[in-house]
RNA sequence: GGUGUCAUAGCUCAGUUGGUAGAGCAAAGGACUGAAAAUCCUUGUGUCCCCGGUUCGAUUCCUGGUGACACCA
């Protein structure tokens, strides 16, 4: 029998883990996250990751599973992921794979290119003279060394300079010579459901959500955190907005305002993201479902 | 009850010496190859509160109304 990959996926705050345990259960297999944030073991409250009722009803994979004080990224998780299900397919048919973190999606169903994970050294040297010397001089250095990148990425993206610097430094060779466009064979099929609603009723249940959080004590967890602030996976909504009001920067209120802002938009660009993706199958949620 | 001030984009407000208007925020649309909950790009027509008057022309000036605020009683 064929081996068959079920990916839920859609904005923050649609209901997707809800809907994922009922599948789950319905197909009798363990849940694979693929949300870049609920990995974390530290971020327990303001990533929303499943309650620990849910967690005991079905076998989760990627739900805690790293720690903030390690650096994780989508080439990561494209291998682990795969190495994963390879190895639960020996005994499922069919998995189910939650998340909404749209590159991690695209990089265990596609792949990536076969160029290196970022040098640290180098990158934070590369961000010392972006402060430095501005983002212009990236870009002229880009000019000089990869043409094609320069021409071909956006330019105004201080991350996309970078990353294009970096790879070609590093290697040696051009950041657009590595790009191919990869489609990577996977031994199993993939079908992808898109969970979605009426624009009102999610930002509705994302503000929600958020005062939820506030009150199951997010504030608390950000504080217990300040040791690792600068790690990338603390550049998460819900986390940098609090950092900021201990910073005394902002106020208690107006940080909140801004991870509900933040939140609406991050769901936004998911689902814009996924616009162009013609592979998935949308699914329009009622307004009743509860978070 | 009297007097005064204000009424313009979803919100806060600017402005038009009379020729139908623009900022910030919110919002919307888009991009995306190892930081992706990241990072970046683009987008401003709205009965200028309502009725009438003056005027070639009123959101702008005038009368009245309504509402909000302030002060006086």
């Amino acid at each position: 029998m064929g081996k068959e990959l079920t990916i839920i996926l859609g904005p923050t705050g649609v209901g997707k883990t809800d809907y994922s345990i009922q599948l789950a259960k319905e197909y009798d297999s363990p849940i694979i996250n693929c949300d870049s944030r609920q990995i974390f073991k530290e971020l327990k409250i303001g990533t929303a990751p499943p309650s620990v009722e849910q967690l005991a009803a079905v076998k989760h994979y990627f739900i805690f599973s790293h720690s903030v004080q390690e650096l994780y990224t989508a080439g990561k998780y494209e291998l682990e992921a795969l190495a994963l299900l390879e190895e639960l397919f020996k005994t499922h048919n069919k998995l189910v794979m939650v998340g909404g973190s749209g590159m991690y999606i695209d990089a265990l169903c596609n792949g990536l290119d076969d160029f290196p994970q970022a040098d640290q050294e180098l990158r934070s040297n590369l961000m010392e003279r972006l402060e430095h010397e501005g983002l212009e001089s990236m870009r002229t250095q880009l000019k000089l060394i990869d043409r094609e990148s320069y021409d071909g990425i956006d330019i105004a993206n201080p991350h996309r300079v970078i990353r294009a610097i970096e790879v070609t430094l590093q290697t040696g060779r051009k950041f657009s010579d590595w790009k191919s466009s990869p489609k990577k064979a996977r031994p199993f099929e993939i079908k992808k459901i898109g969970l979605n609603r009426n624009r009102e009723d999610l930002y509705e249940r994302i503000n929600r959500r958020v005062d939820v959080m506030i009150e199951t004590g997010l504030l608390q967890e950000v504080q217990s955190l300040a040791a690792y602030r600068n790690m990338p996976a603390l550049n998460t909504v819900g986390y940098k907005e609090l950092f900021n009001y201990l910073d005394g920067t902002i106020s208690l209120e107006i940080a909140v305002d801004l991870i509900k802002r933040n939140s609406r938009r991050y769901a936004k660009r998911q689902l814009t993201y996924w616009g162009r993706d013609k592979n998935i199958e949308w699914l329009s949620c009622p307004a009743q479902i509860k978070i």
